[in-house]
RNA sequence: GGCCCCAUCGUCUAGUGGUUAGGAUCCCAGGUUUUCAUCCUGGUUACAGGGGUUCGAAUCCCCUUGGGGUCGCCA
């Protein structure tokens, strides 16, 4: 069984990066038929933020990823925690230390200054002695003290981690008696099952103190893969800062989550030369091992590509749903000029409701003389017979011998305000001729 | 700075010793369209640099350069 997980810390909304790695996850676990789940780390009380879980909790129900068991909160499981915190100081794989932040920070002062790797000397490891009054210890655990550790990376391959110059006993319980990151993450991992890890490359540097937890405690080590992260348009690292980094942003923006899913799948992961993926032909075919090593760049036109393949992918029945509108002709007339939904919308309104204004370019160039000539006659004309609106267009300019555009134009621009829609006639055809002779009375009537 | 990772069109990518280096997006041009959009056709643009290995390197090795990540009693 596979089992994956996501597991953010609630310091704020659910960014893309997260979601692409909580996507891998989801993909993975469900092509296996294993589980997908979801864990809060939240250890350190001060990030326990319900808003942000409620956030995180949100993105995730929009686009449809969900946890297969119930969340998992780590400010809830304590107890475990420090039953393996005794557990190790018990079989002497773990220490108090009795150093104090200051005398810590002071002693990294020394080491930088001296251009060594600022790293904790060991000095309680071995202790025997009484402990100096009044000081809370922190739990460090003794980590090896020379030699290599591999990360077996399943994107990256083998990678070596020379003790000597990135690890040293830290810190798996602070003063206070809470655990810390790298501690609890072993141990929820090995607990709930998770067979395989894929997180950030971010993390990779982590991995190495991770595996001294789950050797320490005798827990088998899961497959890892770390994935490269998704940088903005300046090759950083995606902050918050970048513009749209909250997964909801792209809800409001109009994105549906099924593109935004296929966008993201798309980044650093592909299938030979196919750009679009339903969910079910992600799960089908996706596979972590063949993710790309190197970061990609965040890019919004592919979204905005893959958003109106998939606007345009769906029928107008579901389309007003989505736009929470009854639904409408209009709808198939302009969906497959639109990005986003907000699009649609504005395209919709711009033809169902009646223009406000009329753009001044268009009427420069489509309203002249001759034009409003034309459009007055063609009111007449489906004002006094039953003929249709499309026919008494085509009848005009065959008997004045001009050119469509001279009278679509400046229909156009009474119907909608502006030079360029859909086709007059399909438009007229749904609005009716009363709405079509009162725009062009209106039009007519405002615009000398 | 130490350690680690990475390097193909602007961007997302295909490519695993022999290809005119492919696709998508973007952009441009032409066609279609009463207009705009769609659609169709075509086009511009890439193996970071230098050494090897080899009959032959985008593909393997090394170096340089560049970029990124990480170095907490944060996660």
């Amino acid at each position: 069984m596979v089992i994956t997980r996501f597991a953010p810390s609630p310091t704020g909304y659910l960014h893309i990066g997260g979601l692409r790695t909580a996507l891998f996850n989801y993909l993975w676990a469900k092509r296996n038929g294993g589980k997908f789940l979801l864990r809060i780390e939240d250890t350190d009380r001060s990030r326990h933020n319900e808003e942000a879980v409620k956030a995180i909790l949100e993105a995730f129900e929009w686009v449809g990823l969900e946890s297969d068991d119930e969340v998992v909160y780590q400010s809830q499981r304590h107890e475990i925690y420090r039953k393996y915190i005794d557990q190790l100081l018990e079989e002497g794989k773990a220490y108090r230390c009795y150093m104090t932040k200051e005398e810590l920070d002071k002693l990294r002062e020394e080491q930088i200054a001296r251009k060594e790797r600022p790293r904790y000397d060991g000095r309680y490891r071995d202790f025997q002695g009484t402990p100096p009054e009044g000081i809370e210890p922190v739990i460090r655990i003794k980590a090896p003290l020379d030699g290599t550790i591999v990360v077996d990376d399943k994107i990256k391959g083998k990678i070596e981690f020379r003790v000597q110059d990135t690890l040293d006993d830290f810190i798996i319980a602070r003063a206070d008696g809470s655990p810390t990151y790298n501690f609890v993450v072993a141990i929820d991992d090995a607990l709930m099952g998770v067979t395989d890890v894929i997180r950030g490359d971010d993390h990779l540097s982590n991995t190495p103190k991770q595996i001294v937890i789950y050797q320490a405690l005798g827990f088998d080590i899961p497959n890892f893969y770390h994935v490269p992260m998704i940088h903005n348009e300046k090759g950083k690292k995606l902050s918050k800062r970048d513009g749209a980094t909250d997964v909801m942003e792209y809800k409001r923006e109009g994105y549906l989550p099924e593109a935004l899913l296929n966008f993201l799948v798309r980044l650093g992961w592909s299938y030979g030369d196919k750009e679009l993926f339903s969910l079910d032909e992600m799960i089908k075919l996706f596979d972590p091992k063949e993710i790309n090593k190197s970061a990609s760049i965040y890019n919004i036109e592919k979204l905005n590509w893959i958003n109106r393949e998939y606007i345009n992918q769906k029928s107008s029945e579901e389309l007003a749903q989505l736009l929470n509108i009854s639904p409408t002709p209009v709808i198939e007339l302009v969906k497959n000029r639109c990005s986003t939904l907000v699009q649609l919308e504005q395209e919709v309104k711009k033809i169902v409701e009646r223009p406000t204004q009329y753009d001044s370019k268009s009427l420069k160039k489509h309203f002249k003389e001759l034009n409003r000539e034309l459009l007055k006659e063609f009111l007449e004309k489906i004002q006094n017979s039953n003929i249709s609106c499309e026919d008494a267009l085509s009848s005009i300019l065959e008997s004045r011998g001009v050119g469509m555009a001279k009278l679509a134009q400046p229909i156009r621009i009474a119907l909608v305000g502006v030079a360029q829609s859909p086709s007059v006639v399909d438009i007229m055809k749904i609005l009716g001729k009363d709405e079509v002779v009162f725009r062009i009375e209106k039009l007519l009537a405002e615009v000398q």
